[in-house]
DNA sequence: CACTTTATCTCGTGA
DNA sequence: TCACGAGGTAAAGTG
């Protein structure tokens, strides 16, 4: 079957795609594509992946394998967000045909890892060209939060003076650091979802580590949209203290 | 332009697959396959984003969704692993034409969440049947760890005995806690990849809490392959250990 | 490069 | 259902 393709001879087009095509018709369009186009491979497959872990996909098995211009590499199956396997970019992909059948080797260079497919059975092939969003946003993050608190530190506690925000420390970066209406030193930690006792621990160690090196009482201020019962009692029994903000709020 | 499927009439294909079609064709295949293969759209498409965050795609530009039986939704682009907009599972696709304009919305219920995508131009659009891989297992993970120590604690530290794994405690489950040679409670906390600051904290407030219950001294061991430097300088200076043990050597 | 933290984290587990 | 923590986390930002 020949390549089935939608734009002039001249120019590269953006989708191309064959179906049930033989090994070698399956191996041109990848390699002839794989640089610039994102590829879409379905078939029946086999895989294993090696390098900071470790696992296998032994049982032969429909699976969709995504392949993009910068390295990324991902097996799906039907179910769930994250893929079953995959190589986050950047990687290398080497297609092959190994004893007759399409194989694919996606390798990572640091750290080593290698995701090896086995595809005895392509039912489609597909290369298709996509963009990328310049600029992207998202509004809501911790980040937002942080230069809302910045711009009216009232929103924290009156009086509050910031001092430096991303202040750096041996044990951290503090997000915002602050001084109240009494002089005492207060460190504040935002998040952006409720807060557990990993984000009470987090306020403690600044709090810990900076009244040391001060050698004097210094506040700290967890704020976050809600705080987990577990954590609340945990944050109280260090006399830190919590502030309910929202960050859609802040929008 | 009608469906081209591959497989008799009297049984759900595998493989279903649309170029160039008109919106009510894409459609109806989409209402059709949702809700038992995976969906690749691929067109030019504008999307928006409001839950937990919030985001918008204004630029028209081709994009690639896919879209599967549980619900994930994913807008992925040219580079990342991750999709530049996503809804996770469970939620649920909606389609249909406004204005003659194929949207899609998948809507979360909990936390509410909705991704509207408008796709003026469809390029391509496939419904594939894929599999899932039961009994999946990763090698090399942090209870491999924790399970070769609890089999063989001399991996830590010669005479050590393991009382317990997985022991809860109010401020969190400490992953062994075992007794060294000279009758002392040892805590052991294990990470699979290199050890950070965050790590040092989560041993330190175990290994606090019960020595304050238990009145004595406790010891705390971080076991990981490596450990940053900063991080490793936070241990010392409280008294806490750290031993080297490759994840991998586990298997 | 190493290090640190965020994330619309996702995902599994256990109460 | 909620809370908690691991993850082959990935991705971004800084020194």
């Amino acid at each position: 079957m020949s390549i089935t393709s939608f734009m002039g001879k001249e120019t590269t087009p953006d989708l191309e795609y064959l179906v049930d095509p033989m090994p070698t018709e399956a191996l041109r369009l990848i390699n002839l594509r794989k640089s610039t186009h994102v590829m879409l491979i379905y078939g029946d497959m086999t895989a294993s992946y090696e390098g900071r872990a470790k696992s296998q996909l032994e049982e032969l098995m429909p699976r969709l394998v995504v392949s993009k211009p910068d390295g990324t590499f991902m097996i799906h199956e039907a179910s769930k967000e994250r893929p079953r396997l995959w190589n986050p970019p950047p990687s290398t992909l080497y297609a092959s045909i190994n004893l007759g059948v399409l194989t694919l080797r996606s390798v990572r260079a640091s750290p080593r890892e290698v995701v090896i497919v086995e595809i005895p059975v392509i039912r489609f092939i597909g290369a298709v060209r996509l963009g990328v969003t310049l600029n992207y946003r998202v509004f809501g993050t911790e980040e937002d939060m942080v230069n809302a608190i910045v711009n009216n530190p009232s929103i924290v506690e009156e009086g509050l003076q910031v001092i430096a925000r991303e202040y750096h420390t041996i044990v951290g970066d503090i997000d915002i650091l602050g001084k109240d209406s009494k002089g005492n030193l207060v460190v504040i930690e935002c998040k952006r979802s409720q807060a557990g006792p990993e984000a009470v621990n987090q306020l403690k160690r600044y709090v810990e580590h900076l009244s040391q090196k001060e050698d004097r009482n210094v506040r700290g201020i967890l704020v976050a949209p809600s705080i987990s019962s577990a954590a609340y009692h945990y944050l109280r029994s260090y006399g830190l203290e919590f502030r309910r903000v929202e960050p859609k709020g802040m929008l």
